[in-house]
DNA sequence: GACGAACGTCAGTGTCTACTGACAGATAGG
DNA sequence: CCTATCTGTCAGTAGACACTGACGTTCGTC
C-alpha cells in the first residue's frame, strides 16, 4: 500500500480503463451503474476499478439510496502534476545545458 | 503495443523505478552502468526499464564508444502534462457546479 | 587478432493485476 | 415482511510484468 498521492495516481492511471473512467466523472458525477454500463466488462471489474481510484483519492463518492454517485477530486491529480512540472523543468534545463556544450564542442572542433 | 504517447509515458512512470531513473536522468545525462549503480537490481532489469522508457518516448540516447548515455526527453512528457490538465480543468468545472447545485439545494431546503 | 569493458538480448520464473460469476449488504416501495 | 434495485465483496484464473543469470554484440586498446 502506497503512501505517495503521485505514486498513487500514476498506479492508477496507467490502466486505460481507469483512465477513461476518471475521464467520464471529470466531466459529470455518475452513478457506478452507469459508468459501468460505458464498458464492456464486468461491473466487478468497473467496481474494483473505482476502489484503485478511490484509494488513490481521484474520485469524490455519495450516496443516494442504494446509487454511490462518483465524481473525479481534482486535488487528486495535484501531486502529479506537480511531479511532471518538475521532471519538465529538469529535463528541459539539462537538454539545453547539453545541447549548448555541445555546440561549444562542435564549435572548437570547427576552428581546429 | 501502445501509439497513445500520454498512454506510454504512464505505464512508463507507474513502476517506480523507472520513474527514478527518469528523475536521475532529467537531472544529468548519465551512462547506463551509472544508472544501474543507483539500484540495488540487476544490470538486465535496468536495461529493461531503459527500454521501456526509450520507446516510450521519454529517453535520449546516445553513444560515446561502449557506453550508451541517456537523458530525459521533455517533449516526451508535453502529451501527459496535456492530458493532466485537461482532467484539471474538468473535474474543476464539474466539482464546482455540483457544489453550487448543493448550495442552491441546501439554500431551498433551508426556505422551506 | 585477442582481450576487456560496456551493455543489450534471451529465456525462464514468481508475483501482481485485470478479469470472471456468485454471493452479500443496503435501500426503498408495496 | 417481501421484493426489486443497486453495488460492493469474495474467491479463483489467465496473462502481464519485473526480476534473474547467461549469452551475444560493439568498441577501443594492445
Amino acid at each position: 500500500m502506497t503512501t505517495d498521492p503521485a505514486d498513487a495516481a500514476l498506479k492508477a492511471l496507467a490502466e486505460p480503463r481507469r483512465r477513461a473512467i476518471l475521464q467520464l466523472v471529470a466531466h459529470d458525477e455518475l452513478a457506478a451503474g452507469e459508468i459501468a454500463a460505458a464498458f464492456d466488462v464486468s461491473r466487478t471489474a468497473v467496481s474494483q476499478h473505482l476502489t484503485v481510484l478511490k484509494e488513490a483519492g481521484l474520485l469524490h463518492e455519495r450516496r443516494e439510496a442504494t446509487r454511490r454517485l462518483y465524481r473525479a477530486r481534482p486535488e487528486g491529480l495535484a501531486e502529479l502534476r506537480d511531479l511532471l512540472e518538475d521532471l519538465w523543468d529538469s529535463a528541459l534545463d539539462t537538454a539545453r545545458r547539453l545541447v549548448e556544450a555541445d555546440r561549444d564542442t562542435a564549435a572548437r572542433e570547427e576552428i581546429a
